[in-house]
DNA sequence: AAGAGGATGAACT
DNA sequence: GTTCATCCTCTTG
C-alpha cells in the first residue's frame, strides 16, 4: 500500500491536484468492513475566489473551519438532508482549497456497498455521483477532518501508480450553481474519459 | 428518454 | 425562514 503522501495535498493548484487524483485508490475501513474504488470524477473549489465555494471569500464558520487546514484530510458535509458528500482538502494551511469527489469505479468491498445502497445490482448507479460514492463507503459528516495519509481515520487514498494522462481527461462546468453566476462556468469537473463509472455531464464537454 | 417533485436537516442570514 | 456541490420515484412521451 502506498498513501499519498503530504507533498501531493499541499501543493497550491487545486486544479491541477483535482485531476491527479484521478485514476487514484480511495478506500475506507470501518468496522472491518473495507471497501474501495478508482477515483474518476472530481471538481475543484477554490475558497478566496470561487463564489461556489463554502469558504469563498475565506468565510471561516463551524462548518467551513476544517478547509483551512493544511491539505491531506477529509472535508464532509451532509447536503439536502440525507446525503453526506466526501472532499479531500488541499493546499496549505488556512488556504480553502478543496476536490470534491463525484464519481468511483468499485474495486473492492462491492457486497459492503450493495448493502449500505440498500441491496442495489453492480450497475454505474452504485457508486456514480457524490451522495452515492458516499454512501456506498460509509462516509459520514463526523468523518469530517480525518487524516487521509494514514489508516487510522479509516479513510485514505492511495497510489496504484495508475497515471492518467491529459488527453484522457474531459472538463466540463460543474453542477447546482444557481447563485454562483459566472463562477458556474469555469470547467473545473473532471472525469476519465469513456469511463461509465461517473456521473451524467450536464453540459458540453471539452477535451484537455 | 427526460422532466417534475418530494424527502429531509444543517448551516447560515 | 431560506438555501443548498443530491438522489429517487413517478410521471409523460
Amino acid at each position: 500500500m502506498a498513501l499519498l503522501k503530504k507533498s501531493f495535498y499541499t501543493r497550491k493548484d487545486v486544479v491541477q491536484i483535482s485531476k491527479e487524483l484521478l485514476g487514484k485508490k480511495l478506500v475506507t475501513n470501518f468496522n472491518k468492513k473495507l471497501t474501495s474504488g478508482i477515483i474518476v470524477e472530481t471538481e475543484a473549489y477554490r475558497g478566496p475566489d470561487d463564489k461556489a465555494c463554502h469558504a469563498f471569500n475565506n468565510r471561516r464558520t463551524p462548518r467551513t473551519e476544517v478547509m483551512f487546514h493544511e491539505g491531506g484530510v477529509a472535508y464532509v458535509y451532509t447536503i439536502y438532508g440525507m446525503y453526506d458528500l466526501f472532499n479531500v482538502v488541499t493546499g496549505e494551511e488556512n488556504m480553502a482549497h478543496v476536490v470534491l469527489i463525484r464519481g468511483l469505479e468499485p474495486l473492492e468491498g462491492l457486497d459492503f456497498m450493495q448493502l449500505r445502497r440498500g441491496g442495489m445490482d453492480i450497475k454505474p448507479l452504485l457508486t456514480a455521483g457524490p451522495g452515492r460514492l458516499g454512501m456506498a463507503l460509509g462516509i459520514k459528516k463526523s468523518h469530517s477532518g480525518v487524516n487521509l495519509m494514514d489508516n487510522k481515520g479509516g479513510v485514505w487514498i492511495e497510489e496504484i501508480g495508475n497515471k492518467i494522462k491529459d488527453t484522457d481527461i474531459v472538463a466540463g462546468p460543474r453542477v447546482g450553481m444557481s447563485t454562483a453566476e459566472e463562477c458556474s462556468n469555469w470547467p473545473w469537473r473532471f472525469r476519465i474519459k469513456g469511463n461509465k463509472w461517473t456521473s451524467k455531464p450536464n453540459h458540453v464537454e471539452y477535451d484537455l
